[in-house]
DNA sequence: TACACATAAGCACATTTGTGCAAGTATGCA
DNA sequence: TGCATACTTGCACAAATGTGCTTATGTGTA
């Protein structure tokens, strides 16, 4: 019964996955396990699997596209975990500058709103060295 | 930084500990180890230990007065942890009628809203057999 | 002072959770 | 058809967490 609340909260109190939701939830914009990786600097390995565990705890959709995985923040209808998602939603910005900016510059490497490049790519190294 | 959001998040990721903290938010009055332990069937340790998981995730105030503990939800002014609260009020009632029916036959074993009797007292069998 | 009782703390142990490494699956492209 | 790439899964292991049992601390009362 609120077992899938407990899974939610399990799935948020952990920091790099709570700074994941986060980050999906003020850029209002999909992101592949490949962007994410760039992003937060994680292995390919721990990036999957919190996006997963997100997924599973129905915070995120997944939408399989080509050879690219995107998840999406999954829009919630009961209060309980409406409220859950504005909580992180209104986390003080603080220690989220630096990962916000380089959300940003790898999203700006989009082509009509597609990923093209993988992870540790020559273009985003030379974005962020 | 949002260290203590985590800590809130884990100690709400608790089954027992969030029906402990939906009690305190719905009868809206502070309550003691003992009453707890009547009210939920947990063992002293747990009941102990988990309200004060509760407090040092500082969701909960703590109070003591003579040889009883009482415990307190703690108004929040964060907004992310106000929301975060507000979320477990909006929890469906639904898996916790008959908690909620324990809690309050224990609290009308009060007298001048203070406990006066300890855990699996005669009272409090008598009421619940 | 001695005793009863409410609560806390220490220890051992099982379960869960996070992480790295290595192998497996699936898709796009030449 | 073969190969590079995006992602997933399985295994081993360390760290954190939940629980029961026992023992300590501290307060009220006779």
């Amino acid at each position: 019964m609120n077992e899938h609340y407990i899974e939610a909260l399990k799935a948020l109190a952990e920091p790099n996955r709570l700074r994941l939701l986060w980050l999906l939830i003020q850029v209002n914009q999909r992101i592949t396990i490949a962007e994410a990786m760039d992003v937060t600097g994680d292995t390919q390995y721990n990036a999957s699997r919190n996006l997963k565990i997100l997924y599973k705890a129905k915070l995120l959709t997944q939408e399989k596209q080509g050879k690219w995985v995107y998840y999406t923040l999954m829009p919630q209808f009961e209060p309980h975990l409406e409220k859950l998602v504005e909580s992180v939603r209104s986390l003080p910005q603080e220690g989220f500058v630096d990962i916000m900016s380089r959300c940003k510059k790898r999203l700006s490497m989009r082509v009509n709103g597609e990923c093209m490049v993988g992870p540790n790519s020559e273009e985003w190294l030379g974005k962020v060295s």
